[in-house]
DNA sequence: GCAGTAAGTAATAAACTTTCTCATTATTAT
DNA sequence: ATAATAATGAGAAAGTTTATTACTTACTGC
């Protein structure tokens, strides 16, 4: 039984101040340790503790996305509008993507099994422009 | 007995057979502890880091899927052939939906990106049967 | 068969990400 | 301002995955 109860007293403390700005302020989608490297050079004596406690209750709430997508770690976009992902396999880079979100695809997922669907993502894998540069100029011949 | 397409120099040693043989017994998607427990019972002797070592060398030939889904834990998959997974919110669990995959989507994709697409994965989040049951009785009251 | 060599294994350590514990601090309501 | 308590910081702990190492196994050409 899971309720989506945002914490009754939850403060308003600098640190969750500073740790929704800082990804807010970012188009990328940082994982904690990076948001953790954003935060410290605004307040140096914060945990990671903190930054991980922080992001998980504002993810809860609904303030902030937490994305699973692939790789080790989980990243955190404070674009919380549904939208899809593209991760490059080179540098793992995770950018957003302006397509339309397919809302239907969720009635024909329910007709294809016995869950009740919530929601679906999709996750696209690419290679950026930096890396596809980088490693084949040639590709377009 | 399966013709098992192995890269040059990968010898088919008895651990890599019974990794692969349980992990394509079951239909679920199990974790790379939840197949070392499997072998174990036949092989109680294998180390967790052969089996690790064992299915990123199988999913790199691409022998068996390594699914990057939400969760903490990667889970692997014998199944090689397109498909998308639905993952339970409440117990974990990953299951194959049967829904056709959407090759359409990756050119849709590519007009909307600078980056080169090269698949992408749709996981749908959803409450499975047992759970959905299990958690809400009132609903039925 | 047998030495030589390459690949694989088990065990362990290590790296890394995330969660938890708890004494102290900071915020909110009074 | 004070009391109540939520939140923090620091460190420990847990969990997942990778790397190292010494030893074993299997393949090769003789």
């Amino acid at each position: 039984m899971e309720m989506i109860d945002l914490p009754p007293k939850m403060r308003l403390t600098t640190q969750r101040q500073v740790i929704l700005e800082e990804l807010a302020s970012v188009t990328s989608h940082p994982t904690a340790n990076e948001v953790y490297d954003m935060v410290r050079r605004r307040l140096p004596r914060i945990g990671l503790g903190t930054v991980y406690r922080n992001l998980e209750l504002m993810a809860e709430s609904g303030l902030i996305l937490k994305l699973e997508v692939g790789g080790t770690q989980k990243r955190f976009d404070a674009t919380t509008d549904l939208h899809y992902h593209i991760r490059c396999t080179a540098c793992g880079k995770v950018d957003d993507i302006k397509l339309p979100v397919q809302q239907e695809i969720n009635k024909m997922a329910a007709s294809a099994t016995d869950y009740q669907i919530l929601s679906h993502h999709v996750e696209f894998s690419g290679v950026c422009g930096s890396c596809g540069s980088a490693a084949e100029p040639s590709s377009i011949n």
